[in-house]
DNA sequence: CGCTATGTTGATCCATATCAATAAGTGTGG
DNA sequence: CCACACTTATTGATATGGATCAACATAGCG
């Protein structure tokens, strides 16, 4: 792996606290890869041999069975993904395939539960960020098993208002199909709630979303931190 | 706490393999309640003060939101529950109540967040502990995004008979209106669903399930271990 | 033994999926 | 740069899974 990556991936909270020459045994034995988009980076089901960093681009996690298809997350830089299952020398439970060119640095699994050994803080950060993974998906659970679709979409769309910046206005950061796919709805599906929001002061032009009225739209989607606050 | 309760805390994953000193001194600072049943033990939302361990009965793990609810997962003997929140020090993401009289550890969050960082033993565990748990949420959610109600319910019957040895009858181990919840279903749906699969060997009476012919029901609900077994 | 909670069944309604057709983008190669 | 192909998005019509409402049965439990 080029040095020049080095900082960034060093910023993570994962690797920040961690020693400097645990730090660099892992980045020695990492490399870095470019992909195109729609690649297949890892299939469910495959032994866990790398931790995958995200650098640049972006990498949808998904899951099949028996013919059906669902997005479970996006990922986005820096951060890493399929720790759980790294961690656990166990079999990765999603795929992953990169949305658009995106630049990932692989670190061998076994070097990372061997340093993971050797370093308390590098340990203590694991520790903080499969707590945070977890959390997030007990909040998707929730989010699916009390929610219908409608108001998760009025949620999503206040969570990402939020992030950015609270603006009036902003753009859907993927596809509308994909979208769907992670709420847990179909594309036409999607599109209907879309329109069953417009008496709340939502409009949608192609990617880019409107919020007139985000009082009126709160009260219609009752956001709850427990379920919608990234943060806690 | 009484002496006599370490031996069970110690046989857990989670203990196992700590420092005898610091396993004492977690004990030390830790109390056992005996509670009835339909008692609400935590509330989501409220700061985790306590890590809890349940030594006997039973657990239902909830959460609500806007007037509804729905059950998130129950738990046994031995195990621990909440650890994500005493480790990230963040509020409760569901509320606990028991379903039976049910003995159960409290041992301080800031004690178990304290030998975190004295015992690497119990450091490892923790992570093995929360990698178990973040990926069995997972499955859950792929379970509910991937797969309808009845099909669910074949792959819990299935899973349900694993457990108990594979014998061809056997009790639900719960009552149905929270089996319903569960699943994400109502009971009257449940109830039906129990009728759907009947054409597959499935008949139940009462609390007792017999699945007359497991491969035909193995057909329809197409078990996968990586969302069905519970080891992976 | 009755009371209350749980479970079942039926009728109906609603949310969401599916199927089908069209429209609007998006990217590619000439 | 445009034309074509292909994917994505929208819209409508319809089907269906599942929820809700209501009535009744049943089982625990004091």
């Amino acid at each position: 792996m080029p040095e020049s990556d080095y900082p960034d991936i060093r910023e993570l909270h994962l690797f920040s606290d961690m020693a400097d020459e645990h730090f660099l045994s892992l980045m020695r034995g990492a490399y870095v890869q470019n992909f195109p988009p729609q690649i297949e980076l890892i299939t469910e089901g495959d032994p866990s041999d790398f931790l995958h960093i995200i650098l640049s681009g972006s990498v949808d996690l998904f899951s099949t069975w028996n013919g059906r298809e669902t997005s479970m997350a996006t990922v986005r830089p820096i951060s890493t993904f399929i720790l759980a299952a790294t961690v656990k020398d166990a079999p990765y439970l999603m795929s992953a395939q990169t949305l658009e060119k995106s630049r990932i640095a692989l670190i061998p699994s076994q070097d990372v539960r061997a340093v993971f050994d050797a370093d308390g803080n590098f340990a203590r950060a694991i520790v903080t960020e499969l707590a945070q993974c977890y959390r997030s998906v007990v909040k998707v659970q929730k989010d699916l098993k009390l929610r219908t679709s409608l108001e998760r979409l009025a949620n999503y769309l206040l969570r990402k208002q939020k992030n950015a910046g609270g603006a009036a206005e902003f753009d859907l950061d993927y596809e509308k199909k994909r979208l769907a796919s992670v709420l847990g709805m179909t594309p036409e599906n999607l599109s209907r709630a879309f329109k069953g929001l417009q008496p709340y002061g939502v409009s949608v032009n192609g990617a880019r979303v409107r919020i007139g009225d985000q009082e009126d739209l709160e009260r219609f989607a009752k956001p709850n931190p427990l379920i919608d606050d990234f943060t806690t």
